[in-house]
DNA sequence: GTTAGCACTCTTTCCCGGTGAGTGCTAACC
DNA sequence: GGTTAGCACTCACCGGGAAAGAGTGCTAAC
């Protein structure tokens, strides 16, 4: 184990294979390079090590990595600097809430020197704080929804008949009431025709209501802020565009990022996924470090790190523990007003 | 000319240096190789050519473009069915108009094969149609300005003290009446003075409107939508990634391609800058072909493609133009409402 | 169980000559 | 005077070895 572990730490901070030599010399182990390499064969037999070629050092397999990771690794502690650092950078909320989760995403690829993902909160999970509708001509409006901790998200609809800019302040004055505090998964089918049989009962109501409903539920994708994908090319794995290119094309596609991220986050937590493990095929070369954000005591998105599976660990793990953990405060710090 | 013509040509579609027997064979001059080969020695010593070396073929020089892009690129045209998928993606605008920029950078990368940008209309140059304020806590007011194409922009205020949601309606209430048609560059000063007189004078109305009036004019950014980054590895001299990086950086700096494009599509018309022509040390090697795009008569923002000096000018002319026209015409199509 | 010694493997690097594309120059041609 | 054929020359681009170097596996001794 001293010796995996030994032969991992190197490589994540040489990315050159390490052979018996080097252990010897480097990590005192109180053995000579030749027991040093008829440990690495066993552990290579097991598994755990792999050999680039016959004649190279040893490199760790996803398989010892996740050894290392779940055993092995020494938990490294943020400085009280950076973690100050990063309080203030998201506490400091005078901006939009979505400068917030921007900066948070920034800061995690600044602070890791890797690709950094943040997941919105899903304006679904979140309370309703407001809803605005703003008519554009005789049959759009703009629905603008204010979720809890002060996101915005808007929606064109198109209103199955025109509606007078009174008759639409009626209706948007009724749904606020009716509608803040709550998220907008705790609107069911049954809430809603309870709303409807409140409301004035013309049917243009109706089925405004229904599409208004429809759209700002269904219709909220979730926004992915990634920074720092330059990064990857800095990691020696990645010098070669066409080895990039795969993991930088998933990227890029804010819905399978998301759902990948929002998949492994359901649970509050800090999770590693190495190379093989990825469902992703064009992940498999990668690792990616997640944990889950809260407002308040409830999960509502997610940030995580990609890089390669050579990957500075016991670093990407504290970080993103640390920068979760801030915007989760950030986010919650807001007191909710009484309804 | 027609000698230039040809290597530019060649040149753009092989992404190899061209010779003259290359030139004989394959646009029929009626000369022979020696012949342009006195031709290309004159022309490289007049500086529109350029030999990578001594036994190479040639290659365009930025003077060389640029003489092309002036001269003699022959003009394409969009075919019209590409013609109509732009314009069925971008006037069917059943979403929010972050989704329809958001699209039309797609598009853009989609149908260049470079990387694409689009900036998003700027809130100031943009009539304001509806103003919301939502309060965040005791103190923290969130603000969303919708503009007249549908854009929603939100920011976050602290009140000087702290205000009762009535009292925020009716603020909110009367600066709707006050700002609704305007841009926010047409309300100066004078005007804002006005408004605090007719406004009930406590001094914490006066702070809040001044406040809010700075945040929503200042703290504006534009934003940038950067699609494609990555169709630039496909191109030849991106290829290694030490030449990609500096023009990666500096794309995903938002400010500064921002900055960029406004600066240069200030008026409308298509702009190329050609390699060495950009100010920025970054885009030396790359060109760029901006339009701007507009709502109604008024510039409000621009699109653009980067790729290689070796770029295909011509079909990049013409797809930014179709692209910025059918995005006018998608921003502007919505009828006014009278005020 | 550990270690020194040693032959062996395999990549990396460098050199070197051959190849080919393309040029520039010169002299001839119309 | 412009155009062309011919030819020597240049230079990047392979492909094949040879040499170097890192590291291993095996064996035999401790």
């Amino acid at each position: 184990m001293r010796i995996l572990q030994a032969v991992t730490d190197d490589y994540i901070s040489t990315a050159e294979p390490v052979g018996s030599r080097t252990i010897a010399r480097k990590y005192g182990l109180g053995v000579s390079p030749a027991t040093i390499r008829n440990e690495m064969s066993d552990l290579e037999e097991l598994g755990y090590l792999e050999q680039p070629h016959t004649s190279a050092g040893r490199v760790p397999s996803d398989k010892g990595y996740r050894f290392y990771v779940d055993v092995l690794m020494d938990p490294v502690e943020l400085s009280p600097a950076e973690r100050e650092h990063l309080r203030e950078e998201l506490l400091s909320k005078q901006r939009a809430m979505e400068h917030t989760i921007h900066r948070a995403a920034r800061l995690l690829s600044a602070l890791t020197h890797y690709a950094a993902v943040v997941v919105a909160p899903r304006p679904a999970e979140t309370a309703v704080r407001g809803l605005h509708l703003t008519p554009l001509d005789e049959c759009h409006v703009l629905a603008v929804l204010v979720t809890e901790p002060g996101f915005v998200e808007n929606h064109v609809i198109e209103l199955p008949a025109p509606m007078s800019d009174e008759e639409l302040d009626r209706l948007a004055a009724r749904l606020n009431e009716f509608l803040r505090g709550k998220t907008l998964r705790q609107v069911t089918r049954g809430f809603l025709s309870r709303l409807r049989e409140e409301i004035d009962s013309r049917s243009v109501y109706d089925e405004t209501v229904e599409l208004l409903m429809n759209s700002l539920g269904s219709g909220s994708e979730e926004r992915v802020y990634l920074e720092g994908a330059l990064n990857l090319f800095e990691q020696p794995e990645f010098r070669d565009v066409e080895r990039a290119k795969p993991v930088l094309g998933f990227l890029e596609q804010e819905e399978a990022v998301a759902s990948m991220l929002s998949g492994l986050c359901s649970r509050a937590g800090t999770r590693v996924v190495i190379g093989q493990e990825h469902s992703r095929a064009e992940m498999k070369e990668c690792s990616m470090v997640t944990a889950a954000y809260r407002i308040g005591d409830s999960v509502v998105g997610a940030v995580g790190v990609v890089g390669p599976t050579r990957m500075d660990y016991a670093r990407a793990v504290s970080v993103v523990e640390a920068l979760a953990e801030s915007l989760s405060e950030a986010l919650s710090h807001v007191p909710r007003r009484p309804a």
